[in-house]
Formats: C-alpha cells, structure tokens, sequence
DNA sequence: TGAAGTTACGCGCGCCGTAATAATG
DNA sequence: CATTATTACGGCGCGCGTAACTTCA
C-alpha cells in the first residue's frame, strides 16, 4: 500500500488504460503494469479488470480511499513545509461557482485598497477541486458552499486540520425553464420533484446524490451531465429543458430565460463557507475579518 | 513522507527515544534516525527535538496528521482484504466504556440463541481504539458515545465508508462526589462549573476538550488524568475529590459514592452510535437488527 | 495484425544493519 | 562515563527501464 502504487492505481482508472497512466505519471507502461501487480498481490485481490481497463469490486472499493488518502498526504506535506515558505505578498482565492458575490468582491476590494502591493489571484474551481487547493496550499483561502439543515455546518469531507467560517444562508431554489408546467408555482417540494429529469451538474448545483439524500429517494432521474463551473452554461441548459437544476435563490434568480421557485421542503439552506489552514499569512486575516464583518 | 518513515515518526515522537521506537519497530536505532533524517530532509525542517527527544512545533502538527493517515491507510487495507476474507463464525464488538448497556445485552443474547455456533468477543475498549478497530476489521462492530446536540450525529474522526447507527439518546450529569457544596442542586450549567477541578478522563467520561469547546469556554481546570476505561475506576476518583466529571446520567447513576446532577445548559445529550464496516457478515446484522428494534 | 498489457532480466539506487564516532546528562 | 543519537560504509533487495513475449479487439 505505498503511495506511489496507489497513486497508479488512481491514474490507470482514471485514464482506464496502462500505457496513458504511465505517460501522465512519468513512468514505463511496464513500471505501472508491475504497481497494479504489485498491489494487487499485497491485497491479495485483483483490483483492475484488463481490456476494457476498470476498477473490479474491490478497485471500486479501493478508489474510494485512494483519492481522500492521497489528498490527505499531500495536505500533510503542503501543512509542514508551509509553516516555513510563507509568501506573505500573495492573496490566493479559490472559490466554488456562486460563491463570488458581491459580498465576497466587496471584502477584496478593501483588503486591495489597504494592503496595496498585494498580489491577488481568484479562481473558480469545482467543489473537490476547492478543497484540495486549500488542502494542498495553493490557495490561501477558499470559498464552498452547499446545502445543509439550517445554521448547521456543511457536510464536508474531511478536511483534516483547517478552520471553516460560515459566510452566509440563504434559500434554496429549483431551477426550471420558462414556461415549464411547475414554473407558476410559489414553492415546490423536492420530493414531489423526484420523477423530473435533473441536470447532475455537481460543481454548479447541488448535485444529484446530495439531493437524494435530503429527499430520501432513489429518484431524480438523471438528465444531462454538466462538469462545467460555468453558472451561465448551467443556465442555458436549464432552460433549454435538459433537466432541472437546485441551486441557491439568490444565485438562480440572476439566469436568464428561466425562473427560480423556492424549495419548501424539505427545510434546507444553502451556505457558504470559507476555508483556510490553521496558518493564515496577514492578508489572508485581512480577508476573513472583512467578510466576518 | 513514506508512511514507514511516518509510522518511525509517531513511534519516536510516542516512546520519547529513538532506541524505544527502534526496539518497537524492530529496527535499529540507527535505521531510526535514518528515517527520522529522511523525513526531515524530505520536508525541510526539523521535526523532532533530541535530548529530550520530543516533537518540534512542525513535528507537532506533522503528529496530527500523521496518526489519521497511518489509520486510515491500515482501514483502507482492511476493507479491500475484508471484502475477501470474511470469516461468517465470528461476531468481535468493541464497545466504549458505558455502552455495554442491558439493552446491548439483550440483543447479543437474542443474537447468540439464534445463532449457536457464533464465536462472540465483546471488547471494551477506549474510543479511538473502539474506532481504530473497527476500520481495520479487528471488530465486526463497534459501540462509541459521546455528546452531540439533540438528534444530531456524533462528531467523530474521519471515519473512511463506514456506516453508523443511532442507538440511543439520553440526559448528561455531572458526576459530584457526596457532600460536595451542589450536590444538592437540581440541574447545573456547565459553564457555571468552569472553575471546579475536572478529571480529564477521556475514555470513560466526556473529553475536557469537549466540555470546553461546548461550553464555549478556557475554563475546566485539569485535576487529576485518568485513562483507565473503567467507570468503577472513574467513580471512585470523583468519590475522593479528584475532580468532576460529565457523562451519561444513565451510567452516573450507577456510581457509589457519587452523586449525579443533570447538566441543563448547554442543550447536549449522550448518544450512542453503533459503527460497523460497510461489509457486514450476517451475524453482524442480525445483532444491528436485535439492537434497532 | 497491431495496440496494449505481461514477463524476463539486469542495472542502480536506496534501505537497513554493523560498527565506529560524537554528543549530552 | 554511560546512554543515546549520528555518521560511515557495505551488502542486499527491489523498483525501474529495456526488450521480448503474449493476448485480445
């Protein structure tokens, strides 16, 4: 179970195939063929199913820990080495879809205007993609957001040592084109929703899986798949009736062409988040009191 | 950060000696220092203090992430190994002190009548071991409490895919000795309570850091440590005025010797969870079902 | 038949132990 | 001075690359 093995695992099944892991990872299709080998014979389980390239059961399983453990030790890494390489002229930002309000651009701005020579980068990334950034200590701050049971925290995965502030609440919305049949409505109820066909579209909307949780069903028939990060793709294809989409009210109302009707039930907000590492550099503190205030 | 040279590390940064470590290790001293060398090389600082051997502060923040990821590393093994080698005779719970209830009796019992031939093991233990043993399938089950808002899940570590189950929900107390000036009191308020002496008895009573991060407070002033899973143990300290502690008014009843007062704010409960692996054998859900009903 | 994964094999690096050396209480 | 950590050094193993082999779409 070293590392380096795991983190071959992760690329065969990730570019299912030997030969591009190989060449993403530097190494000889011969030098990856002999880690899956390898740990294979240390679990005692074959892992990949060969031509097609996939995960079997226990890859399947494996998968599941492979990323958040290989996450969690680069983060350990990126923890120690940056208790001493500290830049403390930079500002870095990450921040998920919806998440740079005018609120949070306000903040920036005065942070901006006191620390003059600060250089300031903001980037929009995926939710995962968020975490490991402030994980691995590319970003100084990021920003997610989610939904959860009122005032209660997000339901994030581990983040291991790191600090979260709660940003903002506000209400949910269901996404639907013009003119769709439930468009008139005040509020809807998510369960009732659960045979409409959804955009699972995870790094934009709630995804999917989160809503079949709240809801407590195994419906919410898939439509299309959006990987984008882009709020205004979501919205057009909501409202070319690709599926419905839940996001945040405040987010959801500024989409064109389609309209945004509050979620009722079940009771949930969506929130905002920021997250940082324990150790933050002066602009990094400067970020938070401004937008904590 | 090879997880071998980041086991050496806790190990040294445990025992206080690189000689101790070596001999627990079964490697030589001299292999010892060459991993503890290799590690801090690899992250550029000094991790570990000599003579007195101790951790450094980077040392100290590698410790915490250090110890999860060797777990959940050791988990990850024992999930994919489990999915395999599942040997159906066997039923090993390990329970927090306090958790081997009448209830929990019952439901074993109704367990074993209907299963003869099962090899059954109940284990007490603390609660990162009854955890720990959990995720590297030592135990089929696990029983772990602690105290969380109403109706909220417990807050534990990162706990990998694993699944849980509220089994129960009830009042704390603090646990006084007799003829202490409140024993006589109705309800206490924690946060009234932050300048007594308090045991600091992680395993069989709720955590000071806990108590402090609930009541919001720096207060709770460490008296004696007791680490024993032992409530008998644990009783007869409070008894001689080594310090107070809160748990279960449930099991703080049952203590001679003491007295038990419900805490009234904050609004907390004990809850016990029942913590098990994804991959159950069936006598592991017979015993959930015994327990759920 | 060709693309893609496996096996054979050898070189070189890295890891550990032995042993001598240094530091510290 | 005894205990404990570091440094020097040598051997063994193993991880990787090259290349020949095998297998399946």
């Amino acid at each position: 179970m070293d590392p380096h093995l795991l983190r071959t695992f992760v690329a065969v099944i990730d570019h299912r195939s030997f030969s591009a892991a190989a060449q993403a990872l530097g190494y000889t299709q011969s030098a990856v063929s002999q880690h899956i080998a390898a740990l294979e014979a240390d679990l005692g389980t074959r892992l990949v199913e060969r031509r097609p390239v996939g995960p079997t059961e226990s890859g399947g399983r494996l998968m599941e820990h492979a990323r958040p453990l290989l996450l969690r030790l680069d983060a350990a890494r990126a923890d120690i080495v940056g208790l001493h390489g500290i830049r403390p002229g930079r500002l870095a930002v990450a921040c998920a879809p919806g998440t740079v309000t005018p609120a949070f651009a306000g903040a920036l701005a005065r942070v901006r205007r006191a620390e003059p020579g600060l250089s300031t980068t903001v980037q929009v990334l995926g939710r995962d993609a968020v975490l490991r950034a402030v994980m691995t200590g590319e970003a100084d701050l990021g920003l997610v957001d989610g939904i959860a049971a009122p005032s209660d925290p997000l339901p994030l995965p581990d983040t291991g040592p790191m600090t979260t502030l709660a940003l903002a609440e506000g209400p949910l919305a269901v996404l639907l084109p013009l003119g769709h049949p439930l468009a008139g409505r005040r509020a809807l109820r998510l369960p009732d929703l659960a045979d409409a066909h959804w955009l699972d579209a995870p790094d934009t909307a709630v995804p999917l899986s989160q809503l079949r949780a709240a809801a407590q069903t195994d419906g919410f028939r898939r439509g299309a798949s959006y990987a984008g990060t882009d709020l205004a793709g979501l919205g057009t294809l909501v409202a070319s009736g690709h599926g419905l989409a839940v996001l945040a009210s405040a987010t959801a109302a500024a989409l064109p062409d389609t309209i945004a009707v509050p979620v009722s039930a079940p009771r949930l907000v969506h929130r905002t988040e920021a997250l940082h590492p324990r150790r933050t550099t002066t602009a990094t503190r400067s970020l938070l009191a401004a937008l904590g205030g």
